[in-house]
DNA sequence: CGTGCCATTGACCATTATCAAACGACGTGG
DNA sequence: CCACGTCGTTTGATAATGGTCAATGGCACG
């Protein structure tokens, strides 16, 4: 891996307080690899081999059961794949892959294992990490069974808009069939409930969303910090 | 705390293997607490307090919004219930209730989060714990999403099953309507599956289920280890 | 200009929830 | 010992929600 490769790596949260010299051992052993839009990056059931950090892009995880198939979460910068599987050593639960280019660290699953093995500030990093992706899901879990399709659809919207700055107007990141697949629904549906939230005071263009009346899109997401708010 | 129950208390994974003096310091601070059946035993948004140990019994997890409330888990001996928060510092995403009545180690949140700095294999037991409790809810998402109501039910009677030795005879260790929380359905629905599954070889009879032909019961359960089986 | 591919629309179906009523086991008090 | 409540469960009727299948539209890219 290269000089500066390392260095940018190193500010992830995962990798920012370890020491130096374990640090030096997790870089020496990985990669960082840079993956085109809609590659599989790994497939459920798998023993795991490296431990993947997202450090630009987005990656979807999926499972399959069947001829059925459902995503699990959407991730993107900074977090772990699969961090669970490593450190067990089990197999991975689930599928995943890129939604968009996406620039991603490989590091084996044994060096991680070994390292914070020795390294606290590393375990306290992995801990935290792990917190964080599990508040993450049960945000997930939540949201899925508390709500109808189209009220996940329009706390989406709410929480894109604050994001992209509350200015009524964004642009959705990837493909609708992903946004419909994150949100649990089928692409058919979520062009439904696009269509049912224009009497919401929403319109829908392309990728484009306008959002002419913020009060009527607020009483129908309900906003809920504890589903919505990610830094809760 | 009594001797005696912190000598039964270190023996739960997440204590086993780490230093007697930091076991010391969160013993001398914690209470091992016994709660009857069906009391709440944290509400969701409250800050965390206390870590909660369950060293017997079963406790639901469960959230709210609005006038509506979904089970997100049910778990059992050893666990750490709301690990995250407390790691965090962040409010609960979930309450908890008892489902039998239960014995439940309290440590105080500060002391869990001072002890896991200090000491290296406590970091590690609670990397596993994580871990394992993040692959718990994975799965639990996935057969959500991936099977129908009927499949889940099969699928937990041929697990329940196995788990009970394989007799083709079993008790259901709860009331019906948290086992139909557990499997995300409405207690109607689970009475309706029940009907529907005599015809593939499942009687039941208050709470004692019989199996009278198991190979029907696989075909419509088709039990997959990345969903079912706990020790993957 | 085709040719794909994603998105949309329509018709229909499957699954699950909701509301209401009846049933049945169980424990209490007359 | 039996009448009576209580509470969990079951059953029936109906509605909501979302999925499936099929056809069409529209846009990008060769």
């Amino acid at each position: 891996m290269r000089a500066a490769d390392a260095e940018y790596i190193r500010r992830v949260p995962l990798f920012r307080n370890m020491k130096d010299t374990s640090f030096e051992t997790l870089v020496a052993a990985g990669y960082l690899q840079r993956f085109p839009d809609h590659v599989i990056l790994l497939h459920e059931g798998e023993q795991p081999d490296f431990l993947h950090v997202i450090v630009e892009g987005a990656v979807e995880q999926f499972a399959t059961h069947g001829d059925r198939e459902t995503t699990l979460s959407i991730i993107g910068p900074p977090a772990a794949l699969i961090l669970a599987a490593v450190v067990l050593d089990r197999p991975y639960l689930t599928s995943a892959r890129t939604l968009k280019p996406s620039l991603i660290v490989l590091i084996p699953a044994e060096a991680v294992r070994a390292v914070f093995d020795q390294d606290p500030a590393f375990a306290r990093a992995t801990i935290h990490e792990f917190a964080n992706r599990y508040r993450a899901i049960v945000k997930d879990l939540k949201n899925m069974r508390l709500r109808p399709s189209i009220e996940r659809l329009a706390s989406w919207i709410f929480r894109a808009n604050l994001d992209a700055g509350g200015t009524g107007r964004f642009l959705i990141p990837f493909e609708k069939r992903s946004l419909a697949s994150q949100l649990g629904m089928r692409p058919e549906n979520l062009s439904r409930n696009f269509a049912e939230l224009a009497r919401h005071g929403v319109k829908v263009n392309g990728r484009e969303i306008r959002i002419e009346d913020a009060d009527a899109l607020e009483r129908l997401a309900r906003p809920d910090p504890l589903i919505d708010d990610p830094s809760v």
